[in-house]
DNA sequence: GATGAATGAGGCTTCATTCAT
DNA sequence: CATGAATGAAGCCTCATTCAT
């Protein structure tokens, strides 16, 4: 349906091994996002990525497998980013959450990178050890990252006690909703609620109901 | 199998054709729960509910009309419980949320309708219409219901002004991801987080994050 | 091809769970000789079977269980007739012989047992179980019962001394032979070489080639 | 991968041209005895002869061609050198045919050449061409051989009067059971028999079989 | 010449669905 | 009503063959 990269570009067999696997990893995102592992066949991923059926199994033994590194190559990078930005970090710990919700959305929420947590909740069953790599890697480096953030703001006075484990776990929530919902409810409403609108809240409700009493507010 | 029926015996079940559709329906539910819409075989669902493999056409068309009664019939009920609950509380906004929270909770957590949110997830792109029902019959009237509290609280001074819509749809989301987790991660943790815990932390969080300046904390 | 089995004898879904493997292993048979265990499809087997492709599934969980089953049910009876014919047998070793080679030969030699040894020989490392069984099961068991015609003829001063188990072996060739010329250049000869002709000079000679040095000729 | 030719160093074996395709058959007939043809697969054979894919295709057309290019190269010189023999031995058929049966195994039974037997039994019927070529050229010609030293003994009154096509024939299965023996059961064996037992086994009932009623027993 | 990336026909296998019993 | 044997469309994967470099 969307078949080629437009032609006239390259002459087709140019650019080799270099950018190949990229290029699938990239196609086959798109077609698991949209439809879901078992739904997605394998021959569409390929026409999609301009290539022949055969092409898929020179970078990947099987489908699973590129199941696998369409998962595992997606979200690292932004995970990590967001670490390193934290350890850094100037600015207070409502700042601090501040940059880190906004960075991330930046970096994937307009990227089909969004799709991979849907995909990893759908399939984790099927795919334990997926799970556990992405238990281990993603989400609970993601908990880590707003522990600490919680953390610090508690020993600066900025936040009131509270049980970092679940809450950061909490907070994670509407950021996770707002994942899955552009890939599940987007395109059924018709005005849909702008991620800006939607973050600005988010933001004022949880830095407001982290905040230590004695604190001056600093949401809104 | 798995079940009785010797014929021969006696005529005793003979109740079940009542109940026939139900139990296909609890099979199905376990299994696409578990492996997902496309890795659940119809013939597995058919002997989890103790019948032969063709006794599910005689009450489901398909499979994808099976998948479809499996998510329509299992989450209404808990919504219109949570609506009449709201529509007929006592009590403060904020007692309100907590009853329903825990009501949700205790209605839906622990039985397998919480994995329903994942079928739906998940499968929303290939069912558009199936999306379209639970977006309207699921996620609008939750979030209604949401918004509803939120509007009591700001209005009876309980909560503070706020943007009603995103805030709401932000509430949701540790909701949902409690859900979520139950089903992809839960086994993968060896201390695993406790629902009461959770729920604890997120009520002390949202509701202090609602909370109007002037109003004295319900929170924790 | 040679599609389905006469229309209009059997109302197609008759003869149910009995007969239906042994029609498989017949068609699967015919078509693993003809052709060898790669080149031949299964749909073509089931074709040849009057079934659909799907249905060879519900018998033999795959094409190497079809295999297995061809090789494993085929030769096995004749190999029992042969030893309680030659245990009960009441006349010479000589006789015996001649009657356990005819009775062979009567046995496989029209039908299309006849080639399974060029299945074996041809996929014996491919199949390395098979092989193994095969030569348990088949060829040592072929060979003992050579080698005990031997010892009896020797016992009962028939046969000279002679070194018994490689002269059963040798004896074995020319029978083998026979079996894979069936099957590989049988057709490519004007004049085609009678089996019966063939025996006849098969055991002169061999009966000749035994026989003790005094003892009153047999052969011929 | 496994062989050398690190492009820049030396202009050394630039001899290989010419071997290149005794190279490749030689490494396909490897495979091709061990796996049969189907299961051979040509990037593992020109990878065996250290060269690439593609280079194959500069000598063989096809993997049929270069299959029958295997078959048709290796046992012409053997039967040869046989036939040579035959025509100028100066001795009697008895030390004939032992030098015949000696010289055949020495120059194919210890090399992979024994193999073709094997592949030509298989495939014979997938490849009726090839399987006439064999006929004509390595069968017929075999026992032609053979049956000219039976005449040829029997006019020396050193063999009795007999059939001597099928004499012919039958001599020739233990020989070809050798042959397919060590392709299919060698391994199988813990005390394998050894060749020089067997083959004087052979001779023994063979030559003993053979001799005119009043000649003096060469066998033994 | 030599290479190996690319291709797509072809075969094995699964499973939703049908239907005779 | 209930069953499960039968079916064949569909998808994953292999591998002989091609061809640009």
């Amino acid at each position: 349906m969307k078949t080629d990269t437009k032609p006239g570009s390259q002459p087709r067999r140019e650019r080799r091994k270099e950018s190949r696997p990229n290029e699938l990893v990239a196609a086959a995102l798109e077609l698991f996002v949209e439809r879901g592992y078992a739904a997605t066949r394998l021959e569409d991923v390929a026409a999609r990525a301009g290539v022949g059926k055969g092409t898929l199994y020179l970078y990947f033994h099987s489908k699973e497998e590129l199941f696998k590194a369409v998962v595992r190559g997606g979200i690292l990078p932004a995970i990590e980013k967001a670490e390193t930005l934290a350890s850094q970090f100037p600015g207070s710990a409502s700042e601090l959450l501040r940059a880190v919700v906004t960075g991330i959305w930046g970096r994937v929420g307009h990227t089909l990178l969004s799709g991979i947590p849907k995909l990893v909740i759908a399939e984790s069953s099927n795919f334990p050890d997926l799970a556990r790599f992405y238990h281990q890697e993603v989400v609970q480096r993601g908990l880590g990252l707003m522990a600490g953030i919680l953390k610090r703001g508690i020993q600066q006075g900025e936040f009131r006690e509270l049980d970092v484990e679940p809450t950061a776990r909490a907070m994670m929530g509407p950021l996770l909703l707002m994942l899955l919902w552009r890939h599940s409810f987007q395109n059924l409403e018709k005005n849909p609620l702008s991620a800006e609108r939607y973050f600005r809240s988010y933001l004022a409700l949880v830095l407001e109901g982290l905040r230590a009493p004695d604190s001056t507010g600093t949401a809104r």
